[in-house]
DNA sequence: CAAATAGTGTCTCTGAGACAGTATTGG
DNA sequence: CCAATACTGTCTCAGAGACACTATTTG
């Protein structure tokens, strides 16, 4: 609260309608060059075995923030990554059957969900393909119409932040990073000329990736070993890869 | 509420918190080639006598986004423009010294508000300037906070939709609408780049600007009639301009 | 060896930006 | 005439994209 201000005597409390306020939570992460999204299974009504994503009631010491953060680990057990960014609001009326409640929802990306446990309010929790996920499931409530804003919020996101590299882990190749870009965008993007904008374009002493001097394993099909590079300083500054405009018809 | 559920009987409506929920509208606007942004004098208490974002107490029977066109009406008088979104939620404990507040804040852009008149809730409404009223005015609540995201919504906006338009009303000139473009971005454009970038770049049949053939008196000052346009199809598909990016330092 | 994946070198061409110059108004 | 604003034409150069080629691994 701030100084010089306070609720005064007698202030009515019920002049104005109430709400629940809930937060819901898309984590995103790409496994085998997919994307994938962190969904549990809804042990209580309403909804009652149907997917959800993560997600439950603000409280009132808490922001935004912090409650998106709690619930996440309390639904299913994963550590919020630091990439967490509120992307909107939903409270149209009806999209909870109990009561007035107004959602508002985080994105946020990891290279890893790490040990994925069901809380107590969820059946079961799991990484789904998100084009599984949007192709076969019903997700409960609005969580539909949001699991979409959160990739088109990801997919600008690449564009405009350092998101690219908040799939990928400390170090990563090329063609991992290739991958999340071309997942987001649904564009397929020629390989020698992503590493030449990730080498070449850096704004002067920074770069986009750096090389950590190691190589990954090549995978049991074969192929030459990909070296292993770290995020440079510049990326946080000025992300690397415009997204490409749509083609014009041809005249 | 959706049809196969329901509030089951003897649903604990007190097993959760409940909060306040408001809306906050940033109306922004050009004029005199400068931008700015519409604000009431509070009447009551908190903060009373403070400049604040218009906005107020959602209903539970409406959505978000018609409470927001409600209360910018009721307490300015103005009508909401079509460009209306949501670009944040602020819930921070003690944002608000009465109660557990949470508000959504919304951003519009007009070429003209219209008759600004004062609502129940406010002594006073009337468009600052942005520089001005982030120089000089120390707003209710947290709204610097949510008129600088606002700002910078809108910067990012100009590229990716087609909101440039929404500030110069049916018809206007290149210079009116390249000054959109300087005032958000804060650079400098060239007026002949400017021009042909619009003029050049559509997708095939669509254009982005249309002529209609008439022109607009010079000023006082002089200076050659400028003609007057009018906004063509290709821009809500794909809007003309790239924002700058930071320029290298030299080598 | 072939298949698979990673990485290099080069060419082309679009389009952003700089800027010189012309057009049309008011005073 | 000059000042002010609108508009046209032209040059340059960065950088996005296409793609041929080389490198290093597994089997």
């Amino acid at each position: 609260m701030r100084p010089g201000h306070h609720a005064p005597d007698g202030y009515d409390q019920s002049s104005f309608p109430r709400f629940a306020v809930t937060v819901d939570i898309v984590i995103l992460t790409m496994f085998q060059a997919t994307l994938q999204v962190l969904l549990v299974r809804r042990r209580a009504d309403p909804y009652k075995g149907a997917w959800a994503l993560p997600g439950g009631f603000k409280r009132p010491d808490e922001t935004l923030d912090e409650a998106a953060i709690r619930e996440l680990r309390e639904e299913t057990g994963v550590k919020a990554p630091k990439h967490l960014t509120q992307f909107a609001a939903y409270g149209d009326p009806g999209r909870d059957p109990r009561t007035n409640v107004v959602t508002v929802a985080y994105l946020a990306v990891t290279p890893d969900v790490g040990q994925i446990l069901a809380g107590t309010d969820a059946d079961e929790a799991r990484l789904w393909s998100v084009a599984e996920a949007v192709a076969e499931l019903e997700l409960a409530f609005d969580h539909d119409q949001i699991l979409a804003d959160a990739i088109e919020q990801a997919a600008r996101q690449l564009e405009q932040s350092d998101l690219a590299t908040a799939f990928v882990g400390p170090t990563f190749t090329i063609s991992e990073l290739k991958s999340v870009y071309e997942e987001l965008w649904e564009e397929e993007i020629d390989a020698p000329n992503f590493r030449r904008q990730l080498f070449v374009e850096a704004p002067s002493p920074a770069s986009y990736v750096a090389p950590t001097g190691e190589r990954r394993p090549s995978s049991p099909k074969g192929g030459r070993p990909a070296e292993l590079y770290r995020a440079g300083p510049a990326w946080k500054t000025e992300p690397p890869l415009r997204r490409p405009r749509k083609r014009r018809p041809e005249k």
